[in-house]
DNA sequence: CCCCATTTGTCCGTATGTATC
DNA sequence: CGATACATACGGACAAATGGG
């Protein structure tokens, strides 16, 4: 696989899609440093944004994590605690808001679940630290 | 509120915040245009970096879509459709793989529900169309 | 159909700051 | 300390897609 400045996709996708593919492949795993800037430049023969743009978009996805002056490294999937829901709730996944951001501390790329039950009773959680357990029968 | 260059946050995340506080508040509404990308270097006079960059960061909260030569709109967000779940099944947001991206045409920054029930019964669902209704005692 | 203005995509050069090793 | 690498930020330039006339 290789880059096609051509191909409708921008570069910067396309460049994303390869890096998640070696991720999700398991040939980069959890920990594992990605390629330097400098170094994707040189391998893809593109610039400096679309790598950044494409780096950009793996942390939005919460895949990988920056450190300023060490490099990209693939994100540890974080352990999830387990919640049970009341009888009755309804609940959607979406994106936080910029205050529920900073409000949790939530890193770039993680959802949100919105719980509801009862009148007006909502609660927020960080969707990568939570798995919902519907009461068994 | 405007933009301060000396200030610790930077640039693109200010542009970032007062973009998303005109989308929030409802001052631009889902299907409205953003601003261009010029326009924002010369209101606010930074340089076209910052502007892609705050562009990045609310295309990966599901806040807006871009497309290429037309422009940056507000997301519509479509009508969630009502499932509900059967006892004992557990639920975990999180954002999709790039083969469930495609598969289930989803914009950037929208996460899944991935939804088990039973021995390896996994669903995954659009997290921007779907609302989980537990069922009442 | 082509032409054209607008808009985003991409690359380059440059510069400064900051964190790590 | 210096070397490396990423973060932020500006400027310019051209390519490519869109939409209207």
């Amino acid at each position: 696989m290789t880059i096609d400045p051509r191909s409708h996709t921008p570069v910067y996708v396309q460049v994303a899609d390869l890096l998640r593919e070696r991720i999700e492949s398991g040939e980069l795993r959890p920990g594992a440093a990605l390629p330097s800037e400098a170094r994707l430049t040189q391998e893809y023969g593109i610039g400096r944004e679309a790598v950044r743009m494409a780096m950009s978009i793996l942390r939005s996805e919460g895949l990988v994590s920056t450190v300023r002056g060490h490099g990209t490294r693939v994100r540890e999937t974080p352990q999830r605690e387990r919640m049970e829901l009341p009888a009755g709730a309804t609940v959607i996944a979406r994106m936080p808001t910029g205050h529920e951001r900073r409000e949790l501390h939530l890193d770039e790329g993680v959802p949100v679940l919105e719980i509801r039950w009862g009148k007006g009773e909502v609660e927020v959680k960080p969707g990568d630290q939570v798995e919902l357990i519907l009461p068994a029968p």
